[in-house]
DNA sequence: AATGAATGAGGGTTCATTCAT
DNA sequence: CATGAATGAACCCTCATTCAT
């Protein structure tokens, strides 16, 4: 993604970025892409208009940015975990927790990929599939590989096929822990304190996810 | 829920209320309810603004109106679904075919579902999510005792942790088919044909949940 | 020209209306297109923003309003001449007269067509030029040929040319009595009681015009 | 004129100048003095804001710097006509030449100095009047009244009045050769070749100022 | 019941000018 | 001197809702 922020943008201290793109964050999550007021969010954001349009050429391109953000903190997430030697059944656990955890330490952000999945951003779809998307196929696609030739999951499994339901199931976690729709549906599912204790939704997750997987006894 | 629409409305013969309502249903699919006015949908449906606002006495009714239609042919496809008698794989089949037809059929309803979970909506969610998702949850469940009771599926499965892997899953392959961002999601994770030909995809994801369902043997 | 206001504009009483094109003609004459100001226009014309919206999309359709009305007057003052009879010489008389008198009661209509040619509607330029010049020259042609029919212009003259610069200076006589830095130059030219006292300068301009047209002797 | 320009934009490199006036002339040409952002301006001159703020005190300092530059071209043009000795009608096609000429290659100063006589620089009209026309008036006032002592012109002729006519004519000219909308007008009264081919019609405002200021034979 | 004109706050964005560096 | 970041009023235009007819 061509960068759309501007050089002077780049400029500011860390700080001062920070302070802008959260600010953005926060209102593009609790009100949505349409329902945000770019002239309310730089007098939140402790900015003046004119400064904002000069780091950002539009809404779209503040929009982005954040994309963007969201985008380098799913890398560092990746990134960080270490699966290195663990079982399938560890990874699967790990990868759920962390689905969990991230969600609930970047639930804005979580929410803002719902809204941008919205049609009425549909004219960024392909530019943002395309990034946000492909790492997380190369990612579990690696994991996956990792365990067959391991023998711990069965050859005849379509990897693409096992990688999108485990995307599918992870994100459909993200959004129940930080969505208000998705958070209902899951307590419907699975009862009022399944938010404050999934200890035993993440057991089943994980044993479902194995079953899928694993070879035949 | 508590009809959002006024008697008015309910006395209008019933193409004119199709007529208002598709016209709704398609302009909230593409634009997002943010997105939306009132006044260029008025005159999109032939009607004026002022029986409009007789109809339906705010925006957020009409909208909730829609969801309530969106609600009427989801039950509809649960109750025209025969699965009597048949195997589990068979309804597995069966249920991501429909999930994929309903789609197709009903791409507007799909895409405003999506917007509807956008946490800009989210003094909804409560209300929404109990009418939409309960009754999927039920028609799942019942499905899975079903099995469960007929040997199909491995009694020590948590059937709630099934549903719920099975109602996002289904779900996941209707926004991929509906929308413009999860299609192309699903078009990176499994190639550019799958939208047009899903026939592998459909079998590989029956033998997941399958595999994830089944009894040891 | 198709109609550049809605039919809510047309249906509204007389009166309405004019109040709002006068409006409209006062600021764009003083401000200039870019200068003027819709929300304030609006303002003096007692009205609202949205109500001056639901009669005219935008900026641009007002202003062609504008220009609408002024072809009108220009249209009504050919068809008041009453030239009948006249000989040559009284017909530049009166048409310099008239410029003039034109000039001072629709003063601001005279500011706005400089304006409008200005390269900075140059988009319009190629409507708005047919419209209002082809009635100039299909007036002052049929005028010249009346005099070469009867005698009293050179049968050797170029009939568009002689038009072409009778409107230039018709044009330039509204200019100077309408416009401060027309009426600028003209002073530069004539000394500065022409505007108050411009009987002289309307025999010379006559006498000129004449000695163009007239047969040798 | 006082020097709108600062001492600093004087000690600058001529070359240095030249961009910056040269993209101003472009700027306000092309978009009007309303229309023309100073930002965007500095930019293209590649300059900074600060510098033109420096060399300009303001929008209007800008603007009045480049009338004087055209105020001195337009000097140039005149000091640089040769007509010693020339008989009248050759003196007026030259002046003809010369105007459509010196639009052609200055059509953005052309285009300014309608954008100038707008009412909404009507502040500024006395001032750039009196430098612009003055000048004008003493050349063609001079060729006329060395016409008259050679007989080539009526003795019985006001003067300033055919001076006024000479202007006007060919200051119509250069609008028609450099502005869209006088240039369409052009077109309408003498047929869409003539700002390709404007040959006859130079001989035709030749003959016609010809027999305006000749004497009766 | 139906119409659609009217409202005006608020939307995203621009821009002449200032001033700390 | 030069830079260019910062300001914020003002720009054109939209829209949910009201209400006289």
């Amino acid at each position: 993604m061509e960068q759309p922020w501007s050089k002077t943008f780049a400029k500011l201290p860390k700080e001062r970025q920070n302070q802008i793109i959260e600010t953005a964050i926060a209102d593009f999550a609790q009100f949505g892409y349409n329902g945000t007021s770019i002239n309310k969010l730089a007098a939140r954001a402790g900015i003046s208009i004119g400064a904002l349009y000069s780091y950002f050429p539009s809404k779209e391109a503040l929009f982005l940015t954040v994309i963007h953000r969201g985008y380098e903190v799913l890398e560092s997430l990746f990134y960080g975990l270490d699966i290195e030697g663990l079982e399938l059944r560890e990874i699967f656990r790990l990868l759920i927790r962390s689905a969990i955890t991230y969600s609930r330490m970047h639930s804005s952000l979580t929410q803002i990929y719902l809204d941008m999945s919205t049609q009425a951003l549909s004219h960024l779809s392909p530019r943002l599939a395309e990034i946000l998307e492909r790492q997380s196929l190369d990612f579990y696609r690696s994991i996956l590989e990792g365990a067959r030739d391991s023998g711990q999951l069965d050859s005849s499994l379509d990897i693409d096929s096992a990688a999108y339901v485990l995307d599918t199931i992870l994100m459909s976690l993200q959004q129940a822990f930080a969505s208000s729709y998705y958070g209902e549906r899951l307590k419907i599912y699975q009862g009022p304190d399944v938010i404050k204790k999934p200890g035993d939704f993440i057991e089943h997750m994980t044993e479902l996810l194995m079953r899928m997987c694993s070879p035949e006894t």
